[in-house]
Formats: C-alpha cells, sequence, structure tokens
RNA sequence: GCCACCUUAGCUCAGUUGGCUAGAGCGCCGCUUUCGUAAAGCGGAGGUCUGGGGUUCGACUCCCCAAGGUGGCUCCA
C-alpha cells in the first residue's frame, strides 16, 4: 500500500475509535459521518441536549486508547441496501438512514452531486446498488466505504483538537451537529512536530502580530470588522497600493472615483439587490430617497461608460480605483483583517470588444504575476466556472466561450490551477487567486472576471466600424483583491519581517548616549533622511544600548545603526541588519550619506534582500 | 446568523472550596546612571475584575441576559 493512502486508512480508523468511545460514553449518540481531513480526521455526532466541551477530551482520549489497547479486528461485511436501511432504523441512526437512502437512490452519497431536493429523502423503487459495505470493531458498527488498518490497534498517535458545530451535511436549514476534530500521525515523533508547528503559526498571526507591530486596531466602539490603521499600518497599506497602481498605471488603467454611497436603485439595476442582503442601507432625514454603502464597485464604474457615445476606437477602456466598500458580514464570519465590513480593493473595470477579451486578460495576469513574485508569495488558482444551476445570468453559450478562454489562457501562462464548477459570479466566471495564512487556510485575494450581464443590465454600448451598436463585456479585476485581506496574509507570510520598500521604519539610529554632540549627530542623519523620504526613526531614550537594540530588533526594523563617539569622529556607520534580508553575513562600514543612498535605491526597487 | 469556549492594568498572565486594601512581569512616567550591538538600578502612576441583572451577610469567583473575542459551521474578497 502506498504511504499516503496508508496514512489516510490510519486517519479514517481512528475516526471510528472516536466513534466507538463515543458510543461507549453516550449510548444514545447519532452519527452523521467522519472522514479523513488535512492532518488528521473528525466524527459529527449529535447527542441530543448534551454538549461536548475540550474538558471532555481527557476523558474521551482515554476511553478511544482502551478502544486501541484491545486491538479489536476491523471485520468488514455487506449487507443488501434494503436491510441496510432496516439496520439503521432500529439502531435509532436516522442520519445513516439518510445516507443509505441516498445511495439506493442514487449511488452517491456526495451532497454536491445529489438533487437538493430529494437529499435524504426515501427512496422507492430500484435501487443504483445492490449491496453496501459496513466495518465492524468490536462492539461498533459502521456503514463504510473503509479501506481501514487492519485492526484498532495497528494506528498512530493521535490528539483530539477541537470541537464546533457543523450542520448536517453542510446546509444551514439542517440540524447542527457537533463536529469533534483530532489529528493523527504515523509516529509520536509527527504528531508532536505537527503540534510544535501549530504553535509557531500562533506566533505569525496577524491579529497578534498587528497588535505587538502597532499595524491596526479593532475598537469595540468604532464595530468589529472595521480595522482602524495606524501610522504603520497605514505604510504598509499605501506602499502595496501605490505599487499596485503603478502596474495598472503601466499597462494603461485611469483612476476614476465614485462616492462611498449609492441610490439602492443602482443596485436594482445591475440586479445584485436581491443577491446580497448583507448590505448596510442609509436613511436620510431629508429625502425618501432610500440610499446604501456601495458593497461593491463595477455599477458605479458602469456609469461612467454610460456617460457617451463610445466608439470602437475607443476601447479598451480602463478604469481603476482603489476604494473602501461595505457589506454586512454576519458577525461570526468576522475574522482579523481577513474578513471584515469596510474592506478595500484595487478595482478595475475594463471595457472591452470582444475580440480584445483575451489580450486584456492575459494584461491583467501578467500584473499579477509581477505583484506576486516580487512579494515572494506563492499563489495558487481556482477556475470559477458555473454549474448547471439557474443561479446564473445571461446567455450559456456566452458563458461556455468565456469559460474556454479562461482556460486557455490559465494553462497558457502556466497557472497552478483546478477547476471549481459553482463558484462562479452570477454575471460570469472568474480566474481567483488564492494564497495562503500561517496555518494554511486558504484565502482568495487576486481575481479576474469576465462578465457580459452588466453591460446587458446598464445597456451599454459601442459603435462598430460599420456604424452598428455593438455591447462590450466588462473585465473585473483585483490584484492585491481586499488590502485588508491581503496585508492579514502578507503580515503572516513575513511573520512582520516586511521588505524595505514597505517596512513602517526602515531605518533606527540609537543614541549612545543623552549628550548634545550625540542627539545632533543623529538628528543630522534623519534630515538626510527625510530628504531622501526614507523612514527613520530615532532611538534617544535613557536606556542601554543593548535594551535599544533588543527594541529594535523587536520591532523587526530593517536597518539598525549605532551613534556614538565613533561615528561622530569617523563619519562611518556599521549598519545591523534584520537577519532574514542578509545576503553575505559580513559587517560593512560606509559613510552615512552613501549608507542612506543606498537603502533608498533599494526601497525604490522593492527589493527582498539588502545589497550591503 | 448557528454551536462550543473565552473576557482580571496599555500588553501577557496569577488570583485557594464565595471572605481583609485584587497581584506579577513587560510597557508607561519620574529619578539615578551616560552606557557600544537582544533586557542597568530605584521609585511611581495605572483596575467599576467587559456591561447589566440576580442569588448571598458577603461575588473577580455561582446563575441569567447582553456585548466583544477565539475555534468550527454556513456565507464570502
Amino acid at each position: 500500500m502506498p504511504e499516503q493512502s496508508a496514512l489516510q486508512a490510519m486517519r479514517h480508523s481512528m475516526a471510528h475509535i472516536l466513534a466507538t468511545a463515543i458510543q461507549h460514553l453516550w449510548p444514545e449518540a447519532k452519527f452523521g459521518v467522519g472522514p479523513v481531513v488535512e492532518n488528521g480526521f473528525y466524527y459529527d455526532v449529535d447527542l441530543g441536549e448534551t454538549k461536548i466541551s475540550e474538558e471532555d477530551f481527557a476523558r474521551i482520549e482515554a476511553e478511544m486508547q482502551k478502544v486501541i489497547a484491545h486491538d479489536d479486528v476491523f471485520e468488514r461485511f455487506e449487507k443488501p441496501i434494503d436491510e441496510a436501511i432496516v439496520w439503521a432504523k432500529e439502531t435509532k441512526q436516522p442520519y445513516k438512514e439518510e445516507l443509505l437512502n441516498d445511495l439506493k437512490r442514487s449511488g452517491t452519497t456526495l451532497a454536491k452531486e445529489l438533487n437538493s431536493e430529494e437529499l435524504g429523502t426515501i427512496a422507492d423503487g430500484k435501487s443504483k446498488v445492490e449491496n453496501v459495505s459496513f466495518y465492524k470493531n468490536g462492539d461498533f458498527v459502521d456503514l463504510c466505504r473503509g479501506p481501514h488498518v487492519e485492526s484498532t490497534g495497528k494506528t498512530g498517535a493521535f490528539k483530539l483538537q477541537k470541537v464546533g458545530g457543523a450542520y448536517w451535511r453542510g446546509n444551514d436549514q439542517n440540524a447542527q451537529m457537533q463536529r469533534i476534530y483530532g489529528v493523527a500521525f504515523a509516529t509520536d515523533r509527527e504528531l508532536q512536530d505537527h503540534l510544535a508547528m501549530l504553535e509557531q503559526a500562533k506566533k505569525r498571526d496577524h491579529r497578534k502580530l498587528g497588535q505587538e507591530l502597532d499595524l491596526f486596531v479593532i475598537s469595540d466602539l468604532v464595530g468589529p470588522g472595521l480595522p482602524i490603521f495606524t501610522p504603520r499600518g497605514t505604510v504598509l497599506r499605501n506602499g502595496l497600493i501605490k505599487f499596485s497602481e503603478e502596474l495598472q498605471q503601466d499597462r494603461g488603467y485611469e483612476a476614476v472615483w465614485a462616492p462611498h454611497m449609492t441610490r439602492t436603485e443602482l443596485y436594482k439595476v445591475s440586479g445584485h439587490y436581491d443577491k446580497y442582503p448583507e448590505r448596510f442601507d442609509v436613511s436620510s432625514v431629508e429625502s425618501d430617497d432610500t440610499f446604501m454603502m456601495k458593497p461593491m464597485n463595477c455599477p458605479h464604474v458602469t456609469q461612467i461608460y454610460a456617460s457617451r457615445p463610445r466608439s470602437y476606437r475607443d476601447l479598451p477602456l480602463r478604469y481603476m480605483e482603489t476604494t473602501t466598500m461595505y457589506r454586512d458580514e454576519k458577525s461570526g464570519e468576522l475574522h482579523g483583517l481577513s474578513r471584515v465590513r469596510a474592506l478595500t480593493q484595487d478595482d478595475s473595470h475594463a471595457f472591452v470588444r470582444h475580440d480584445q477579451i483575451e489580450d486584456e486578460i492575459r494584461n491583467i495576469i501578467g500584473m499579477v504575476k509581477q505583484m506576486y513574485l516580487t512579494l515572494d508569495m506563492p499563489l495558487s488558482v481556482d477556475l470559477s466556472f458555473r454549474d448547471d444551476s439557474d443561479n446564473y445570468f445571461g446567455d450559456p453559450k456566452l458563458w461556455q466561450e468565456a469559460q474556454k478562454i479562461l482556460e486557455r489562457i490559465a494553462r497558457e501562462e502556466e497557472l497552478d490551477y483546478r477547476v471549481e464548477p459553482g463558484e462562479a459570479a452570477f454575471y460570469g466566471p472568474k480566474i481567483d487567486i488564492y494564497v495562503s495564512d500561517a496555518l494554511d487556510r486558504r484565502w482568495q485575494c487576486a481575481t479576474v472576471q469576465l462578465d457580459f450581464v452588466m453591460p446587458e443590465r446598464f445597456q451599454l454600448e459601442y459603435v462598430d466600424e460599420h456604424g452598428e451598436k455593438q455591447r462590450p463585456a466588462m473585465i473585473h479585476k483585483a490584484i492585491l483583491g481586499s488590502i485588508e485581506r491581503f496585508l492579514s496574509v502578507y503580515i503572516e507570510h513575513t511573520a512582520g519581517r516586511f521588505p524595505i520598500w514597505v517596512a513602517p521604519e526602515q531605518i533606527r539610529v540609537i543614541t549612545v548616549n543623552q549628550e548634545e554632540a550625540t542627539v545632533n549627530f543623529a538628528n543630522g542623519i534623519l534630515g538626510q533622511a527625510q530628504k531622501l523620504h526614507l523612514r527613520l526613526g530615532v532611538d534617544n531614550s535613557n536606556e542601554s544600548v543593548g535594551k535599544k537594540i533588543r527594541a529594535a530588533e523587536l520591532a523587526k526594523v530593517p536597518y539598525v545603526i549605532v551613534a556614538g563617539d565613533k561615528e561622530i569622529k569617523t563619519k562611518q556607520v556599521t549598519p545591523r541588519i534584520r537577519k532574514d534580508m542578509v545576503v553575505i553575513d559580513a559587517p560593512v562600514s560606509l559613510g552615512i550619506e552613501e549608507f542612506l543612498k543606498t537603502v533608498a535605491n533599494e526601497a525604490k526597487a522593492r527589493i527582498l534582500k539588502t545589497s550591503l
């Protein structure tokens, strides 16, 4: 057996052992599903009024150890489908009964592949499957496809991790079960390594670093999901935004601007109004009109296009805008900077002829690649396509054509992509670019969306070379996506060790004493740095040099220079360079002006490593 | 929004089974010191124990409600 599937079988067996323990402790337990997930497994259980908390883990783990010590064989057997349904009824396992009905009707239990209205309903007539397989270990029997390890003793090291609510079959209309997560590895060593890795990841949590490095604040008075950026955090934000805007300007995008609220009518015409219940409505005491905060930008920009007649010669028209929008996300969905109620996007909209679509998307992919390469951020790509449901507006033939174009570009641009049906926007298919945070959770940042629907709904037109009216296509894009979300990932990716060009404080001067000559010298360096637009801080506090060095290290300042009699005399400094930036590990002394100019050039070039 | 858990000083955390004036380290302020590449010394200020109800002679501690947070689920950039 290949190693990977052996590990999977072991983890899946752990899920059964967990269920066995739970059945021993709570005989009335009703079981859902218990699959393998990354690094471990979970099992969904319904214990009625009884709620499991992490305090119960020790007890459950002890029972699991007993099951393992018992070393019961995982015995596979089959039952005809109808007998299996009787079994589920008799053992009072209603969730298993639902799954069996789905198996009988459709031959699968995957909710995604099933007609949602039929899900779990009683199946009449002929069955799609004859027999279903069961696994038995000791006194626990479970409907299961397998495979398993030989016996409960042939498992590895495990630990229960967390418990959370989970809707039965992922549908929030259904009952909520308790999902118990565990991690499991072949050896105890691997388990310990994994747990240590999680501890490390906690240290780079952007919410923790945001507080430690003084980047942003979330105030209860302002409200949840509404982060405020400090001077240091704003340097980061603006640095990234500037980079994005330069990329876009270089490729023909022009800046535009729209107010942050609008008459709701705009969103009724666009079709968003009913699709986005999470809007913030704004009321006016003066007028009867209804307004809302903008939850996106595309409908606004269409009005620039529509404001005058357009010729085929005008296209493509490329508008960009870095702007904030507002979405009333449900409270439980907020998460640091990753999921907020006020999000700022480096958004753009290109209006193109159909024959210009492909070039424009390549233009955009070029920008995305350049951004993420410069930032040293690995990305993965989803092609978010439609499915057969009727959630989508527009001509299905245009959709087909659009999806083909996107997939061809993804292939030719050598993007590491996968196709995700059912993930498209209601107005068109997307190329979604994801990056991962410290815990390997994927977050969508950049996106390219092809849209034939908005131009239709807003009746956008241009006149072609024959004098005929034609409809342009719209291409929506964001490179950083939500700046807030991007920062959350970027802070974790760098662990707060920002490269020189976005470092909130690029250089710190540490004075050796508080004598007048020293202070004047340090302030002189500050003056020179300001002329070069460098962000330099002077630490003239009455503390030991060692302590001030330590403070600068903790603040993750890229360059630290000590200013004392030696420097005053020689007019040379020896920068202490943050370790992640060093290429050659040798201290260099150089003239103050030369040092500052080098740093200024590095900042301009957006480099990752120092050239000193 | 749903499920579980959490909330003590600016930050990180102690605080016996309900019982004296709620503690520590860091940070902050002041004084001493004037120091050479990851923590000098001394002193001081700082808390309606998230908020509101309740139980009790007495609540940081027990119960209820609310807010905020954390981890899941659902939804999403």
